[in-house]
DNA sequence: CATGTTTTTGCGACTTTGTTGCAAAAATAG
DNA sequence: CTATTTTTGCAACAAAGTCGCAAAAACATG
């Protein structure tokens, strides 16, 4: 996938901070924090912009968060929309989306009405197993 | 459940600070933060004791944390250890232990060994539907 | 229950994450 | 190219959480 046509089939002026950051995100396959961010553009942009740009992504649901204990907010390209699982190695520090693992069996008791999930199971990944 | 008692089969001291936290915890049927035990006990503790006080009680056991996304960590008390959903609805911000829902189901593929599960679905309770 | 030892507390200073108003700069539309 | 709209950098701020240290409280022991 292409930075500047995901841009734009989102409606999103062409800055350079979007498209950098967006590339980050291409070349990445684990989560990544806005401090991850910056180093891997080298602070070229304002902690502000980058706040706001993963704001923006996030709305446009071009990426999407996960939610860990004691950590920041990891954001992650938005490959897949259905529901998923989210493992995060805590050796290497990835985090990926369990696709395959099924999740559908999951049934709220009467009157507990679903809106979002967030679904986070950490441990060691195959890599450093 | 009594909070002296509870605090002598954890071998904690009894400090007031500790009894009242602990007693905030068995009035509650929330998950509660820092700030909101805070108010309960009507700023009676620096907020540095009742963070201290927190990590304790769960080093122990006792409390266990719900992470949501932009949302300090809220605590309930643990009544029941099998692994469990949690729900919090959006209008009441009640946060719900739903160990009826069976998630046993959930297998994770090949290499992954899963050490902690964190698993919060948000939406509307039955009280606010 | 007096006394010494250990643990906990309050205070203050600090770090980190994230947000906001505003003027300057950049992007876009015509 | 020019006018309009959007985005950016800066700086100041807020809120969550941590830590060292001296004072205070709890505990163990006789
Ligand atoms: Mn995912
Ligand atoms: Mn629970
Ligand atoms: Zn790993
Ligand atoms: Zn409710």
């Amino acid at each position: 996938m292409n930075s500047l046509a995901l841009l734009k089939s989102n409606k999103l002026s062409q800055t350079s901070s979007r498209i950098d950051i967006l590339e980050v995100f291409l070349e990445s396959d684990t989560g990544l924090t806005e401090k991850e961010i910056d180093e891997r553009i080298d602070s070229k942009y304002d902690r502000a912009t980058v706040y706001r740009t993963l704001k923006i992504f996030r709305e446009k649901g071009i990426i999407h968060p996960i939610i860990a204990e004691n950590e920041m907010t990891r954001y992650v390209l938005k490959k897949d929309p259905v529901e998923h699982i989210h493992f995060k190695c805590e050796l290497c520090g990835n985090v990926f989306c369990l696709t395959e693992v099924n999740i559908s069996g999951i049934k709220l008791p009467k009157g507990f009405i679903k809106k979002e999930a967030n679904f986070l199971i950490s441990g060691m990944c195959p890599g450093c197993n």
